[in-house]
RNA sequence: GGCCCUGUGGCGCAACUGAAUAGCGCACUGGAUUUCGGCUCCAGCGGUUACAAGUUUGAAUCUUGUCAGGGUCACCA
């Protein structure tokens, strides 16, 4: 309708405005809630070319309008805003349309061009944690949003397998594990604990004796023994323990931070980690294989997460394979003049003109670092998939930083697709004041499985005293249970905006009133319901005519019309939220219409037909918009 | 300190990216079922959109400044 109405106004624009307008003047919105009408116009825009007042541009234009569009019954002008009721047949018509419909909304499969969605990417050494599942739910959901308008999607994670982490928690395994009566060190195999979590606990380990070896050395230095030291790191200490003196408390933590970090460089345990990093990237066989097989054990941990978590992906990059990559780039760019070499060696950017900072791109000895190899895994994913035309980096807020200079690192390289590149930048996930950050060397982060585990747990106590679950299977109803807990947890996180932090609240995400995942589900459920009692409910709206709409069933209508725009903007601004909320809105409007309007019960056949085709189509609509949240819906709940 | 993000009823969030009297959920108060699923619905209470200027016919939205919270400024990832 709106479309109609913008070309019948700008085939006419130099009859009604002696002038041929802009496209960007004619500007709809939906009509206020206490005004009568469908549509509205806004006439502002065309006061200015028409110089009349805005209510005679709006009769003018409502005049034209109605005279040369089909299907309005009336208009009016209410200050600035031009207000179209638009009559039931073209309501009709549109049920009618979206009905034979399955996909309501989508896009043709395969038909726009290809965009990769990288999401997850974990490090092997710790389990994951509440971050991780806003960042899986985020990156699952924006590409499930993009398939769904026409794109190819290829979702992906680099897996973080390789570094100095990997071998504090590889390190810490092999000196602390403690040994069973077959002399066999902890594994998943003989502990029953999952993989990740294992090697997690390792890794916290390392920190623990790294953290009491650090603290010993502090204490010598404090107490002036310098036996164990090098000259320059005593000097070093004592340099910096003077600077304390007549600094507020505030700046002394600062230095007590650096006298830490230089402490934690002494230690043996850093050095022996150091040592294994070394080895490992010489590719020594037993380093080689204790990495190979602790990650393996983190792989298969993961992948049950996955699998509760109902994501996937379609290519695994490894940082292992990809560490290297990028250092080429770093010559071209250095012929290039885009990178430039310092005296000791080290390669860097300067982007003090684009209101940042210099940026190294390689270590003095040559080693890469995380920006090199981003740079290389972005040009390497291009050259993986032709096709390609953008990826789509799910990735914390701390990262702004960082993706802003890879961008336009790539930028700089020549490569124009960077322009296509963008961060999904979220805000962190916190937890209620007085629990602080979460840490995950301090243990102080919520384990993504246990908190998986316990809104299930809720959902079933929840959803057994209330639920209509008789002649369901057992089986069924642990599925069951899953669906709302997940559903719940899931919409919890999607339903705020990306950029906004998360103040994450147990007790909220499990609520199954208000704006929730289960308020929705459970309005599914009802008109499956509905639907099963019906005697005949693959009735079309096909010649439906002259039926009598209530303002509800109208607003309902209007509501799932909107479908495919909430599908575009969700895609274009990259937001689950905006799919979230359409879904609110629809479900509040339905379960209104159902408190009020019979339906079964309805004596005329085509008020109780048009009624089942409406409801069947938002059942449809609530299928299709919460699988675009990675969100199931239930027959019965 | 530089840069980035955020600030909307007691709490949690919207506002189609500049339009009408700023919407909704939770909580609170009162009501609704001889009817298809009460995990439902209706009504009431509650806001100077952090503050101050500015641009505009029109500002929660854009500009500048101030304040508050968070992030980031590593030869870490």
């Amino acid at each position: 309708m709106e479309l109609k109405i913008k070309e019948a106004l700008l085939s006419n624009s130099e009859m009604l405005f002696g002038m041929q307008v802009e496209e960007k003047l004619i500007q709809f919105q939906k009509t206020r809630k206490d005004v009568s009408g469908d549509l509205t116009l806004v006439i502002f825009p065309f006061v200015k070319v028409l110089k009349c007042s805005p209510a005679e541009a709006g009769e003018k234009i409502g005049e034209f309008i109605k005279g040369n569009v089909g299907n309005i019954d009336s208009y009016s002008v209410v200050g600035g805003f031009l207000n179209f009721v638009i009559d039931a047949d073209y309501w009709i018509s549109a049920l009618s349309e979206m009905d034979k419909i399955e996909k309501y909304g989508f896009g043709e499969p395969n038909t726009k061009p290809t965009i990769m969605v990288e999401y997850s990417s974990p490090n092997t050494n710790k389990p994951l944690h509440l971050g991780h599942l806003r960042n899986n739910f985020l990156g699952y959901s924006v590409a499930e949003i993009l398939k769904a308008n026409g794109h190819k999607v290829i979702k992906t994670q680099i897996i973080n397998d390789r570094g100095i982490h990997i071998c504090k928690s590889m390190l810490a395994w092999e000196k602390f594990s403690p040994l069973n009566e077959k002399g066999e060190r902890e594994t998943p195999g003989n502990t029953g604990v999952k993989g990740d979590k294992l090697v997690g606990k390792y890794y916290v380990e390392f920190d623990k004796h790294f953290q009491i070896e650090a603290n010993a050395i502090i204490e010598q230095w404090n107490a002036e023994d310098f036996s164990e030291t090098t000259e320059e790191v005593g000097a070093e200490f004592n340099r910096l323990d003077e600077s304390k003196t007549g600094k507020d408390e505030k700046a002394i933590k600062g230095i007590d931070g650096k006298i830490k970090e230089l402490a934690k460089n002494q230690t043996s345990i850093l050095r022996e980690a150091k040592e294994m990093l070394i080895r490992w990237e010489g590719r020594d066989p037993q380093t080689y294989l204790l990495w190979t097989t602790m990650n393996n054990w983190v792989y298969a941990g993961f992948e049950s997460t996955y699998k509760a978590m109902g994501v996937d992906f379609d290519k695994l990059y490894y940082e292992s394979d990809t560490f290297i990559l990028g250092k080429d780039l770093v010559d071209e760019g250095l012929a290039k003049d885009v990178f430039f070499r310092k005296d000791d060696g080290s390669v860097w950017i300067d982007l003090t003109e684009d209101g940042l900072d210099e940026k190294l791109v390689l270590r003095s000895d040559g080693t890469a670092v995380y920006m090199t190899q981003d740079v290389g895994t972005a040009v390497d994913r291009f050259k993986d998939y032709p096709d390609l035309q953008g990826i789509i980096y799910t990735v914390g807020n701390e990262q702004d930083y960082h993706f802003s200079v890879l961008f336009l690192i790539l930028n700089k390289l020549g490569y124009e697709w960077s322009e296509n590149c963008s961060h999904l930048s979220y805000g962190m996930v916190e937890l209620p004041k007085g629990m602080g950050r979460m840490k995950s060397r301090e243990g102080t982060v919520v384990d993504a499985d246990d908190l998986m585990e316990s809104i299930v747990d809720s959902a079933r106590e929840m959803t057994q005293e209330r639920g209509h679950l008789d002649g369901i299977s057992e089986k069924e109803r642990e599925a069951l249970f899953e669906l709302i807990g997940m559903g719940g947890l899931k919409y919890y996180l999607l339903k705020v905006d990306p950029k906004k932090r998360i103040v994450f609240n147990p007790q909220e995400s499990i609520e199954l009133n208000g704006n929730t995942g289960p308020y929705i589900q459970y309005a599914h459920a009802r008109i499956r319901s509905l639907l099963a009692k019906a005697e005949n409910n693959d009735n079309t709206a096909m010649g439906l005519k002259n039926v009598e709409l209530q303002p509800v069933e109208k607003e309902i209508l209007k509501q799932l019309a909107g479908f495919p725009n909430a599908l575009n903007d969700a895609a274009k601004n990259h937001s689950p939220a905006l799919i979230a909320n359409y879904m609110f809105e629809l479900v509040k409007l339905y379960n209104n219409f159902f408190q009020s309007i019979p339906v079964l019960i309805e004596e005329k056949e085509e008020l109780k037909d048009m009624r089942l085709v409406l409801s069947r189509n938002v059942a449809k609509v609530i299928g299709l918009g919460m699988s675009l949240l990675g969100i199931n819906v239930p027959k019965r709940m």
